[in-house]
DNA sequence: TTACGGTTTTTTATAAATAAAATACATTCA
DNA sequence: TGAATGTATTTTATTTATAAAAAACCGTAA
């Protein structure tokens, strides 16, 4: 079928909320200007004015272009049809494999998977080779892929990794007093404050706020390669606890409070309790991950 | 055009090498005796020796399998036929942006690229996707792939991750006297030994042993992650070498010696003398690399 | 004369098509 | 009867096709 129009669907969408914050009757930019904002190119720029128009929503001749009316709900284009193929597909591959419940070396097939899930298998093909990196599922040339299991040995390995980087990540962090990821920590205590302050409803958001801590203290030692490992891990721990769910908002405020206790020494200077913190929020992170697969 | 026969072509030549060792006149085994031995699937082993009829090298009916005559070099497939696209394709890619002199931020288009490594986009696309990790490239959604060049920035966070890993591989190496790695350092030490022993020209060797070395001590610390990241640093720096040539022999001699000073000991298990030879050597590997990037 | 708009060309994202190879099922002969 | 063979089906590897989106090109009006 080739490609749908979600590029351009999607910026029809953003475009409206644009305008809707002007008058109508008012004037709008040049086609330039419009593809800056929407981060898309003329072609697309002019398929949403010209979609635009049709709607009644903008007057289009030539250079002047003129807002008849505010967009209104009726006129946007469905959430479900601006989503790229590709991401839907990886968001529901990533359900899939780390919440249904596969057995090590489970066999998977790509055209299975691709009837399964409602997709190509040229994209099946795409998540599963992105998908390796992660050391979840490995290939057997000619044949199917094998689902290694998330089991005891790979949360071991995953951990060993993860503590490996971000303790040298800390180490740097804490050596420089001007760093400039330092900024983002600032910002990052207030939303462990405010979420903390909140009910255990709003604990939900917290494997979220979880995994930009650790990209952030990742990030810190400006190294693409930790980016790299620190990313792949935010997605498997995100899916693996949206999944396992028991003793859940203790366990989570347990580990806000837990971060804060490395982000405010970091703020103030006092390094070395910052480190010792961040050793104690490892080795919790650790025994609760481990926990979570003790039953294979 | 979909397949060429590829997996056929290698695995004929594979069971010409078999047979050429027996008496003409003997009875061969089983189908599914010779799919264990070629590691192919029954229907590629029956085009394999329904091939080998044709060519009056066997006489098959039914169950009845008799070797005619040997197999000679002109029924052999020639090498560029058995050699599958796929590895192909990823050899010349790492040629061409390894030893291409790309200036770093250059773009990269994937059909300009097929049509220079004369393959299909398909293909480039699933090299530059698993090129990506290495953190060479990256993609511009909707738009071209970016290389972000080597430079010295990428060889220090390189250096950075290495080191990391190694060091803690090294350390877990030497922590266990009775570490399964150790009869591979024994057959590493032996092959260290023997290139030393032989003459300049030989040198070319290194760069595919400093690779294994390397390997094998990140597989000591028996953690996916590590191996998959040693594995993406040694196709880099293996091709990155062959480019660079300065100094090779003597760089290379040296670089063997140094290996030696780390095997030896830890064989002997003298630990800490093994950790500060290592040490040593992840320092020069580091001076070598950051040299060859100084241009930049 | 130059920045903007109209038009054409190139490139990417996705799916479909095709032959090879693997697997599953049916059949036959020791 | 069951292990090996013959046959049919499924799955993978690769290419090709197609529409969307980006980029390049060219003309025109402020």
């Amino acid at each position: 079928m080739s490609r749908q129009n979600q590029t351009f669907k999607a910026a029809a969408n953003q475009a409206m909320d644009l305008f809707s914050g002007l008058e109508p009757g008012s004037e709008l930019g040049t086609e330039a200007e419009l593809c800056e904002q929407l981060e898309i190119s003329r072609t697309t720029a002019r398929n949403v004015l010209s979609h635009l128009a049709s709607l009644g929503i903008l007057e289009w001749e030539g250079r002047r272009k003129v807002l008849l009316r505010a967009p209104v709900v009726a006129d946007r284009f469905p959430p479900e049809d601006v989503a790229l193929p590709a991401e839907r597909a990886e968001q529901q591959f990533h359900e899939w494999i780390l919440r249904t419940d596969l057995p090590p070396n489970a066999q998977i097939h790509e055209s299975e998977l691709a009837r399964q899930l409602g997709i190509s298998v040229a994209l099946v093909r795409d998540l599963l080779q992105n998908f390796r990196v992660s050391g979840l599922v490995e290939k057997n040339p000619n044949k199917h892929w094998t689902f290694r299991g998330f089991t005891r040995d790979y949360a071991l390995e995953m951990c060993d990794m993860r503590e490996l980087i971000e303790r040298e990540a800390m180490r740097r962090l804490c050596a420089d007093p001007d760093h400039p990821a330092l900024p983002r920590m600032v910002e990052m205590e207030r939303l462990h404050i405010n979420l903390l302050a909140r009910d255990d409803s709003a604990m939900t958001e917290f494997p979220a706020l979880d995994a930009r801590f650790h990209r952030l203290v990742c990030a810190a030692a400006r190294n693409r390669f930790y980016d790299e490992f620190a990313h792949r891990i935010s997605i498997i721990v995100h899916y693996h606890y949206q999944w396992n769910k028991r003793d859940e908002t203790v366990r989570n405020r347990e580990a806000i409070r837990e971060h804060l206790a490395v982000i405010q020494p970091i703020l103030q200077g006092r390094s070395s309790e910052a480190r010792d913190a961040f050793e104690q929020h490892l080795h919790t992170a650790r025994e609760t991950l481990l926990a979570s697969v003790n039953w294979s």
